[in-house]
DNA sequence: CGCTCGATTGATGTCATTCAAGGCTTGTGG
DNA sequence: CCACAAGCCTTGAATGACATCAATCGAGCG
């Protein structure tokens, strides 16, 4: 991301630069290469492909398409998708910067949902058989990947409590905080953030309709919980939103 | 399972019994061994702990217990669940036979949902660190337990589609018709079989009441779609509840 | 300006839940 | 053997939460 002072002065730097760069990345301690020392990222360094910019709106993938890379999120957001015979899609997640996607693929060598950018977007490809070559010389590397495997199985069983459990009111609660989290891991502010999907994606990743998902913002809003300009979102009441997601709270209609 | 005929003229394999074998189970082209060849199925057999029974309505681990082994099923069947802090619970799955259960632990090294047994079951230890240290010199073992786990992920995202855009009876159709899959694969009817879960557990699994099950069992049974008796299905007219599934047919509520 | 797209808000409708009652099966003890 | 209780399931009626339908608004843009 950031550029060498001077082309000339560091001509191998820049080529550097035009690959991806786990040593210089500042999500290093997020992404794939997390507890890794500094000779093995060098060697994750080697396989990683090219750096892929994706616009908004753009596919980075589709279903079906044949896998050979997992994707690592450098800057910008992403929705993953998938869509069932009779045309209907489901959102399965919104993804951020310094996470994988991809890991669904695996199994049957193809993607088995689409992936579309929420803004503009950077990736690094990562060849999957060239990645689980290095696995046999990095266990370090192979055990952090099946956490982050096994992490996406806990978060998607924490979306099916959700969506099997929750009312309206709670899911969207738990939304937000989520979504907090997710910035203050990251060092953004955990309580004003913009909301990179549109009330349509949001309601549909929730299991309700977009105006659902208008009605909730207004109560929130006139609860005092948050205030909401457009995306522009700044939570004044976290820790109500927190025991809301909970459920060890509930507010009334209104 | 079968006992030596006797203990005398075969102590070894009576020892060899007390263990568990990938090499004899008749359930390796399913389960974690698939596609090995027989040196490395017993490289495999040498880290497998002990069997371990699990009777009917026993835990075989409990959310927050510390993560050590993966469970491969033997028999019996399981539900996994978990509970929300505010006591809700939502089973995340069913599994069988030749199915692997555990691996929402490695992301945190401790269990992150409770497996409790359907029937009396039995399943094999595959201590983890153990099979981490096997996958760097049996790289087929490694890539295809990846094959496992993004089938798993792809598995709840389908879940994540039913409980998210899907009416109840098309639900509860997708539901029997996977059932249905599943035992095919193992050799079983796929038209005729033993529900191992109670009505509230099918309920709970698929973000519907008991009542909801009682009364689409009652209504596809009126249509003639299926018999029930008691937990014993026959499905009468299996392509008539695929189109149900794929969500190309609906039913009148009747 | 006028168009489109996303969002908001209100009125109405519907599907699944909740509440309630009763039936069937199984197990226990007299 | 029957009586009785406990679990699990079924069925009906009323309710409610969210969807659907419809109208309007506002921002962005050609």
């Amino acid at each position: 991301m950031s550029q060498p002072i001077s082309y000339v002065t560091s001509p191998a730097l820049n080529v550097h630069a035009l690959k991806a760069s786990c040593a210089n990345c500042s999500l290093h301690q997020l992404c794939l290469p997390m507890g890794l020392d500094d000779a093995d990222i060098n060697r994750l360094d080697q396989i990683i492909g090219r750096r892929r910019r994706v616009l908004r709106d753009e596919s980075l993938y589709r279903m079906d398409d044949p896998f050979r890379n997992l994707y690592a999120i450098r800057f910008g957001h992403f929705k993953t998708y998938q869509i069932n015979p009779s045309g209907e899609q489901q959102i399965t997640g919104f993804q951020m910067a310094g996470e994988l996607l991809g890991m669904d693929a695996i199994s049957a060598d193809r993607h088995h949902c689409d992936a579309v950018a929420l803004e503009d977007s950077e990736v690094c490809e990562i060849p999957f058989p060239r990645l689980e070559e290095l696995f046999s010389h990095i266990p370090t590397l192979l055990h952090h990947f099946h956490r982050i495997m096994s992490q996406e199985i806990t978060r998607e069983q924490n979306v099916m409590l959700l969506l099997g459990n929750m009312r309206a009111e709670q899911r969207f609660a738990v939304f937000l905080v989520n979504l907090s989290s997710r910035y203050a891991a990251r060092g953004y502010s955990p309580t004003s953030f913009q909301l990179r999907m549109s009330r349509e994606d949001i309601g549909n990743y929730l299991g309700l309709t977009i105006e659902s998902i208008s009605r909730l913002l207004s109560r929130f809003k006139k609860q005092g919980w948050l205030k909401v300009d457009k995306r522009e979102v700044q939570l004044l009441d976290p820790v109500m939103l927190k025991a809301l997601a909970a459920g060890t709270e509930s507010c009334s209609p209104m």
